[in-house]
DNA sequence: CTTGGCACTCTGCCCGTGCGAGTGCCAACC
DNA sequence: GGTTGGCACTCGCACGGGCAGAGTGCCAAG
């Protein structure tokens, strides 16, 4: 059983070496750099287990190994300790987020802040609406059958939608409108948005039935399906460094599914505020991610993850830093957002 | 006088075949590609002309000709016609955009439209908030003493404060508040609003005055002045492309320069609705914008542009087509947002 | 002023070679 | 049985020479 232990250990130094160097890495540089107390001859012995079941790789003949996504995989898992954030690091967080404005200000600066702690690709998305609760909803008027419905949420999104109503609509019907709809809707969360309309609908007063049945559709059709959520993107720069040896055949198709922003959306409705999610090369599932890891966690108070973020980077990267910056500054916006 | 005019139609040609093949144009080849009516050897006595004036250069001896900046930039004055983009794309640009369901929506379907229509990397600009007029003010409270100040503009942008009083205010007052505040500012352009605050407190009510004051100093502070203008970027993956030839370091500073936003918001503010501005490699007189091109124009009605939108791609890129495009999305979204 | 001819200059590419890194295997050792 | 040093072997890669092709500048003739 040593056995297996010391072995272990020689997938960590090859991991942590890999990442470091960008380099295969071979017996010899593994013996020199760490002391795992055997010699070069007996870490090939090991490499060569290693590799049969398939956590590391060579690739080609004689070169170094390299591991795989399994090896990854296991380092994650079993491997890796969670390296705390400096002082530093923290006091940075703060410096960076505290100020921020408004909520587009905040995700923006923690996309940005993520992006230069971990020298990735960094992705933060809005909070999602159906597990948003209203706080406020406003009607204005611009044209005589032309309403504006904006939707303000407890998390600080803003969201707006134009209404053409039937008939005309007049001042004061906007503000019995105004006031129902805020009766009715104020604090529920908008999943729950549509259980309420029927009652809406029934102690509306008789005129302003229609118009009422109107704007809640809008709300219900546009605002509660959860098609519309919306990520923040920085960072991209950072794939434009070591890239050559990162990805394989160019950045492209990755820089193309960060943009869809459909496939990140995916993956980012998996994670809960609890753990940080990470996801390996290939067990992305999708053709443009091969090649690339996704370190992902929740934000929000613990019960309720009210988005994401994350970090978009090779395979190669430093997991358990990026690991901690994500649930570092996931943990600081979820402050952020409650408080405000 | 001839010459000149034959050699301004070299340029013509070179610029073209540099610009679809991308490689360094020689004599022969263009005397096959364009019936100029001379021999290689003519051409090469005027491309010896050109290149002494600075119009184009080899990048090597004994290597074709490729336009200097000086070159592109007497191509786009002179020498190119506008090209009118087609049926199918005219279509594709109204397919692409209506159904857009409010600003955000809007802008970033531009983004990507503009980025997938022209190859390059697109930018759309918010509105610019000190151009645009109030259409409404929304007061919500949020505690006793917190207050959230929601603006809606004309151009439908939506912005968010949060206000501390110094007092706690009631819900009557909230609703006073609202009033006045809409009273006072509808209609008129953020610009302008300081002007309006003197006119606000008079005719406040005695017991409102603390209140209005401090709520339109944030207003102003934060709303007014021009900085937090925003963009939308799209199309990075364009850069990935035939890279290698086209940004001679990498495209890293590139990217780094257009996510940092400051430098191309610098540019848009140029921008004027009736005419493409054109601003090519060292014009731009940013480090990391040399040997790239910018090209733009500002959207909205001819007299007030709202903001600006454009591409950003090699020197070497296919000026008509962009210019093209660039105006056809603007006109696009100026209707767009003028109509709702 | 234009044109064909010609010598010249470079770059890119192919290819063979040598070097170094790293491996796998084996026999000896603890 | 696991561990170790030795050793032959395999590749990839960097280096350098040679060759072909593209393109030029110049010149003399039309």
């Amino acid at each position: 059983m040593a056995h297996d232990e010391r072995r272990l250990e020689v997938l960590r130094a090859i991991v942590q070496d890999y990442v470091s160097t960008n380099d295969p890495v071979g017996s010899k540089a593994l013996a020199e750099r760490h002391d795992l107390g055997v010699s070069p001859a007996t870490i090939r012995n090991d490499m060569a287990v290693l590799e049969e079941q398939g956590y590391i790789t060579q690739p080609h003949t004689s070169a170094g190994r390299v591991p795989t996504d399994k090896g990854y995989r296991l380092f994650v898992d079993r491997l890796s300790a969670v390296k705390p954030l400096s002082v530093a690091e923290r006091r940075a967080i703060e410096r960076f987020l505290d100020g921020a404005v408004d909520l587009h200000d905040v995700l923006s600066r923690s996309v940005r802040l993520l992006a230069q702690l971990t020298r990735q690709v960094a992705v933060v998305q809005y909070p999602t609406l159906s597990r948003s609760a209203v706080r406020h909803l406003e009607v204005v008027q611009l044209a005589a059958a032309r309403l504006m419905l904006v939707l303000i949420t407890d998390t600080g999104r803003v969201e707006q939608r134009i209404v053409d109503t039937p008939v005309d609509v007049d001042a004061g019907a906007v503000a019995e409108l105004r006031t129902l709809l805020n009766a009715a809707f104020v604090g529920v969360k908008l999943v729950d948005a549509g259980q309420k309309v029927p009652d809406l609908l029934e102690t509306a007063p008789p005129h302003l039935r229609g118009l009422v049945a109107t704007v809640s559709a809008t709300l219900l059709e546009t605002l509660v399906e959860p098609s519309e959520d919306r990520l923040v993107i920085g960072g991209t720069a950072n794939l434009a460094r070591g890239n050559a040896l990162d990805f394989p055949g160019s950045v492209r198709p990755l820089l193309e599914a960060l943009e869809e922003q459909v496939v990140v959306l995916r993956l980012m409705s998996q994670v809960d505020a609890s753990t940080v999610l990470v996801r390996i090369g290939e067990e992305n599932a999708h053709e443009a991610l091969t090649g690339a890891s996704f370190v992902s966690v929740g934000y929000g108070s613990d019960d309720r993850a009210l988005g994401g973020l994350g970090v978009v980077g090779p395979t190669r990267m430093d997991y358990p830093m990026n690991m901690a910056a994500v649930r570092a500054v996931a943990r600081y916006v979820g402050h952020l957002l409650a408080e405000s």
